[in-house]
DNA sequence: CCAAAACCATAGTTTTTCTATGGTTATTTA
DNA sequence: TAAATAACCATAGAAAAACTATGGTTTTGG
């Protein structure tokens, strides 16, 4: 029988543990599972990139949130998928997520593709063996959760590029606008234009940015 | 218990009987089922404007297509939802879809946005149940084969306007690029210009039409 | 082989989006 | 509370993008 190597990737050792023995006690028909883990960002980076020379993960889980929000640098699962989709594209990847980051998935599906995508409070043994049959056959597999984020943002028409994308999320994240203009390549007035053009888009034209933020987040775009 | 009323619309009886069959059968815990059917475009729209007046259903079952695809003046399930969606807001849809028409997934996520889509040949007693509890509890309800179509054009981050997919749509009929001009209000030079955009956006360079229209179906953009 | 369609290129026009600038209003803070 | 700072708004002009008109070349189908 086959065995499936996996490679969690979490700070959150006790939640990496609860995924390890569940799933290395399921009885899979095809396979059985072996997990590894590393609870840094740092760490799983260099486990993936070694991987690459050894010899390679079936499956990656990754948290989508691996350091405290404000931190300075963050560092984010969204990363490790991406260098993992680029040095060992055969790797399937799951992203874990709390539902308070769950926003980021419009940008994960976008930027990595993942065959899995699960919300924390929905993993228990039943829907992690759900998942690794659905991901080994027939991928993707989300939870609901992740399935009513997905749906927000497929339902609506709203086209937002990349500099709107930016300027909401460093306003989201307590940037002032006028510096912004560092990030962006924009001019400030540039900048104040679209976030008119967003506010309107969001039917939040007399509110401050916080409803901007709000109802961004509210239909995926963040 | 409650007794939950649905509309099907299918022009294939047989298989309107087969759900309606299966779904009165099965014991669902809080509610009980019972089906209507229409096989008709016309049938069903009589049928679903009458409701507004009289008691609303709970659910719409819609075939995504209603005739046959060659035909003058298509009328599609897509048409009837939209319809649905905004006379009766209240009522739940869900679309049956075949696989060959799958790729529509796109427009009716975002024209209808509905609480369920199911691919037809994954269709049976076990997910029609698991549906109807998903829908009534927590939508939305998505098969296997449309959450890949779905997860297909969620990936990509190609960005196609109303004029670049009616460009595509006539072409899949098999109009000619300069009777496009008619239809599209545009100049014969810029639809020209749009399909050479397309090609690149697709990778299908130096390739034929159908080439490109096979990689835009692909990708879920018709 | 011929005709139709598709394809390509260029110049000029229109539309959109950006910047620069400066003024007004709101918010923060010393 | 006064001063400073940021947000917001408006306009003119510059820059970029998309479109049209036109005419030529290549490909396709009968």
């Amino acid at each position: 029988m086959k065995t499936i190597r996996i490679l969690a990737v979490d700070d959150h050792e006790m939640i990496m543990m609860g995924y390890k023995y569940i799933l290395e006690d399921i009885n899979f028909n095809d396979f059985t599972i072996h997990v590894e883990t590393a609870n840094t960002f740092e760490l799983g980076k260099r486990k993936i990139e070694d991987s690459v020379t050894s010899f390679k993960y079936d499956v990656l889980f990754l948290d989508v949130q691996l350091t405290p929000p404000r931190d300075t640098l963050p560092q984010t699962g969204e990363e490790l998928g991406i260098l993992a989709r680029k040095i060992i594209p055969d790797t399937k990847i799951v992203f874990l997520s709390s539902f308070s980051d769950n926003y980021r998935i419009n940008s994960i599906l976008k930027s990595v593709n993942p065959e899995g995508y699960m919300v924390k409070t929905e993993i228990d043994s039943h829907t992690l063996e759900a998942m690794m049959n659905t991901i080994m056959t027939s991928p993707p597999y989300y939870t609901n959760k992740a399935l009513i984020a997905i749906r927000a943002s497929m339902a609506s028409n709203v086209v937002i590029d990349e500099n709107d994308k930016k300027i909401l999320y460093y306003l989201s994240i307590g940037t002032k606008t006028k510096d912004i203009v560092a990030h962006v390549s924009l001019s400030l007035p540039g900048i104040e234009n679209r976030k008119r053009q967003l506010r309107s888009i969001f039917n939040v034209e007399k509110q401050n940015d916080q409803a901007l933020i709000r109802e961004a987040k509210n239909r995926g775009f963040i």
